[in-house]
RNA sequence: GGGCGAGUGGCGGAAUUGGCAGACGCGCCAGACUUAGGAUCUGGUACUUCGGUGUGGGGGUUCGAGUCCCCCCUCGCCCA
């Protein structure tokens, strides 16, 4: 290793020594206060984020490559002349922390404060251009002392509320989100997960969620892919409400209204083919139906055997039918027919209105549940295409097509017969058209130590009240005891949860749940406007100053949680009058932005090594420490960017990272050879001139490739401008350099400084820049210096290459067809045929067409 | 089952959006550096029977298709 050189002694060296340079220009940009982004500025404002990590530990070559991207961005921007905000955090609450406590028994604090440290200590050695005076770290209470306020001031305005509710259980990690749960197994640990009905607080966003769905249109700048995601999530259903009625339970309703089940369904056109009722086993009408009809004993058996059951088939269509008739009928509204009702597996109460119109010919599930009981199957709808009619007794038909066997509205297609159902039924008050969301209201609380405790108290007297503004932070107690792992250390914590009812000043207890990390992610971009601010969670006119985000950067497996849940708060805090978006963009590149916090989402793939996802489970990881130490942090860098397009995954190898490594160390060599030679302005013309064409090819190329999220080109570019800077520096006499190759170089580093800006900012004071590199004026081209002076055209007869040629840049059509004509290699396929066509694409090619 | 995306040398990937397929890099081959090379430099590198053939397979549109249209196969993701 050539670790003895210095990077630039008093004799040049004349080796790369990437050790020695990184730390130099990292000490420099530090004392320097380069990236640190001043709140008032006259420059546009350009706000570059990425998500930030969970610190559990080493950084490796997967983080450097997600975060490479994010700073060439921040660092171009920076040089076109914005004021870029590219802050950095923590986000260091959740159950990393908690796990690590439990096995190494020491305080979760204690944990992530020493990881915390270590990434910021590897972060720097790779040089990003993070602004470090901005860094947030969710489980400081300075913090969450916000995100608590957060939760009580959604709660005062009615957003937050507790609720009896199914969550998903794991048995390691609590209560689980639905996104959190992938094919019926927990996220973190493939846990099966379970079922349980707990007291939950939740958040109201299924009250926003149209305005979620509509922001998405706001949204140009997202990956289609991410936006049809959340579009899904969200899952905007138009269907129909309808009542059945249940005459038999009229004497347990005490205001004698008839008692009614409530239906949802989005095929009201097969409503004629209903056969029986779907309710949940634990709908609200469900046991009164099973005293009336007699089966309160199998109703309680089966809502015993439902609750255990396993969560993946609760949406999966093979999942096994089961159900039990409840021995009562109710009343089908269109034409009176009396139906059984079921409780039945595959209805769930808290999804939609717990009852499900069963029509076993049109429906999937319903008829696999009629063929499983022997119940009737009955045609209502038939193909109007003249498609064939299949039978619906042995499979469901679940096309649109025209009504049969509906009275009224035979011969109806699906439209007409929505339209005139939903009609019908809000004339007759047994329903209507309705609106319905997938989206369900986002429960708040894990039953975890290691997250910012829900600030709410639980008096006898006064019930749950929000603990009060003054009184936030909310702390955590400094120790936690893990001797009972399956019961949150808070929940065991007498003398924490003992608190002062904030209404009448009596005894009451803490809410020992904490908040879902999510929580604390959804809003810390707007904390980095105003990191520091101790009197409220941001100053508005901060915030509207810097934001929207510009360009958001992170991982594809948030386009829906955190993505959502941040656009969530956004709009809320909007709607409550904290802050204030909608700013035109920055370029006036893209259109309005409404409230929408992100206005450019991309997506980085992931690194891959030996087939799996880099991950410290797998025990494939490369640490970025020993990156950084044996090849450098700017090799690192350019093998990230240049490997493949930055949104595609990719796999790590060593013989690429070494080819960055003789690109950077070829970089500097002719740097320094440059650097040290006379050089002379008036010598070697057609050098100087060569030099001076492929350096405005190179900062076009570049800079259009940076705009477009092109690293891997962007770099290709570079490559192959040095390519050309030097072999075009060989043609010079070991004495007589042209003065062009300064120039060159120069901007060449200003290129190179947003993926490799060690080695540029070296190459730059080699070459005596001004100043830094990082603060330089991005280089612009002259469009009349790509224009070559001659062009080489290929000639094709028939479609297929048959020579080229050489013809000034000014040539005519004619001139350019005669030349042609006059080429060997093509005269040769001319001869004795007929030329019916002569095609000129100006510049790029000529075409013969022949016959004969 | 439905929706979306992808399929290009030995490998990662380029291709101004219908105009020279394989940029750039890796790997490999040959040569140079008076010994050595897992360093560095230079040159070569899709296949080929030298006619041609080539972008998963088959058809189509066009003077011209990796790119547009239709069918099929494989893989990935999301939804059911």
């Amino acid at each position: 290793m050539d670790t003895d050189n210095t990077a630039r002694g008093g004799q040049r060296a004349g080796r790369y020594n990437h050790i020695a340079i990184e730390k130099k220009w990292q000490d420099i940009w530090e004392d320097r206060r380069t990236f640190v982004a001043p709140d008032s500025d006259p420059r546009p404002k350009m706000y570059v984020l990425q998500m930030f990590p969970y610190p559990s530990g080493n950084l490796h070559a997967g983080h450097v490559r997600n975060y490479v991207i994010g700073d060439a961005i921040a660092r171009f921007w920076r040089m076109k002349g914005y004021n870029v905000m590219h802050p950095m955090g923590y986000d260091s609450f959740g159950l990393p922390a908690e796990q690590a406590a439990i096995d190494r028994k020491i305080q979760p604090a204690d944990w992530i404060d020493q990881c915390i440290s270590t990434a910021r200590r590897q972060f720097k050695r790779y040089g990003f251009s993070f602004d470090w005076t901005r860094e947030v770290n969710t489980s400081a209470p300075d913090y969450y002392r916000w995100t608590q306020w957060l939760f009580t001031t959604f709660y005062r305005h009615g957003l937050v509320y507790r609720k009896q509710i199914e969550v998903n259980w794991c048995e390691e990690h609590g209560v689980l989100a639905n996104d959190e749960v992938k094919d019926g197994a927990c996220w973190r640990c493939d846990r099966e997960v379970s079922k349980k009905k707990m007291a939950q607080w939740l958040m109201r966003t299924t009250d926003y969620a149209q305005e979620l769905l509509d922001g998405l249109d706001d949204l140009p700048g997202w990956t289609q892919r991410v936006v049809k995601l959340q579009t899904n999530w969200i899952g905007r259903s138009e269907g129909t409400h309808a009542d059945f009625a249940v005459p038999a339970i009229k004497d347990s309703c005490p205001d004698g209204s008839e008692p009614v089940l409530r239906i949802y369904t989005t095929r009201v056109d097969t409503i004629f083919g209903c056969t029986f009722m779907a309710v949940a086993p634990d709908h609200p009408l469900a046991e009164a139906m099973a005293t009336i009809g007699g089966s309160t004993g199998q109703l309680a058996t089966f809502q015993e055997e439902c609750a255990s059951e396993d969560v993946r088939f609760k949406v999966a269509e093979e999942k096994p039918k089961r159900g039990i008739p409840l021995g009562v009928s109710c009343v089908n509204p269109f034409n009176g027919e009396e139906v059984p009702v079921w409780a039945t597996n595959y209805v769930v109460s808290d999804f939609g209105t717990g009852a499900v119109m069963a029509v076993p010919a049109h429906d999937t599930r319903d008829h696999a549940f009629a063929k499983e009981f022997g119940l009737p199957i009955r045609e209502v709808v038939v193909p109007d295409d003249g498609s064939e009619r299949g039978d619906v007794q042995a499979e469901a038909w679940t096309g649109k097509g025209v009504c049969v066997n509906s009275g009224e509205f035979d011969n109806m297609d699906f439209h007409t017969a929505k339209a005139a159902m939903d009609n019908w039924l809000m004339k007759h008050h047994k329903g209507g058209s309705a609106v319905q969301y997938r989206l369900r209201d986002w429960n708040m609380g894990r039953q975890r130590f290691w997250g910012a405790p829900i600030p709410m108290v639980h008096c006898q007297g006064c019930g749950w009240q929000p603990v009060p503004d003054s009184e936030l932070p909310v702390r955590l107690p400094s120790e936690a005891d893990y001797s009972d792992i399956r019961v949150s250390p808070l929940a065991n914590d007498e003398d924490w949860k003992r608190a002062k009812c904030p209404a009448c000043g009596g005894q009451a207890e803490r809410d020992t749940d904490t908040m879902t990390t999510f929580m604390c992610s959804a809003w810390y971009f707007l904390r980095f406007c105003d990191p520091h601010n101790e009197q409220r969670i941001f100053d508005p006119a901060k915030v509207a100053a810097w934001m929207p985000v510009d360009y958001y950067i992170g991982g594809q497996e948030h386009a829906v949680g955190h993505l959502l849940y941040s656009r969530f708060i956004t709009m809320v805090l909007q709607k409550l009058g904290y802050l204030e978006l909608s700013r035109p963009d920055f370029a006036g590149e893209l259109p309005k932005l409404g409230n929408e916090p992100f206005r450019r989402l991309f997506n980085q793939g992931m690194v891959y090594k030996d087939g799996a996802k880099m991950s410290k489970s797998k025990g494939n990881v490369v640490s970025s420490d020993e990156l950084a130490d044996e090849y450098g942090a700017d090799t690192a860098r350019i093998f990230g960017l240049f490997g493949g397009p930055a949104d595609q995954d990719l796999e790590w190898t060593t013989s690429g990272v070494e080819g960055g490594l003789r690109f950077l160390r070829r970089v500097y060599r002719l740097g320094d050879a440059v650097a040290n030679a006379d050089n002379n302005p008036d010598s070697l013309p057609e050098a100087a001139e060569s030099a001076v064409r492929a350096r405005h090819r190179a900062v076009a190329g570049v800079t259009e490739d940076l705009t477009n999220w092109r690293f891997n080109t962007a770099i290709a570019k570079q490559m192959e401008y040095l390519n050309e800077l030097e072999k075009l520096w060989q043609q010079c006499s070991e004495t007589d350099h042209s003065g062009a190759f300064r120039v060159a170089l120069t901007s060449f580093a200003q290129l190179l400084s947003p993926f490799a800006p060690h080695v540029a900012e070296e190459l730059w004071e080699m070459l005596g820049g001004p100043g830094l590199c990082a603060d330089s004026e991005w280089p612009i081209h002259d469009p009349s210096m790509l224009i070559e002076s001659t062009l080489e055209i290929p000639v094709q007869v028939n479609g297929k290459l048959r020579g080229r040629i050489s013809v000034p840049a000014n040539a005519t059509q004619e001139q350019c067809i005669a030349a042609a004509r006059n080429n060997d290699d093509v005269a040769r396929w001319l001869e004795g045929k007929e030329v019916l066509k002569e095609i000129f694409v100006p510049g790029r090619m000529i075409t013969f067409v022949v016959k004969g």
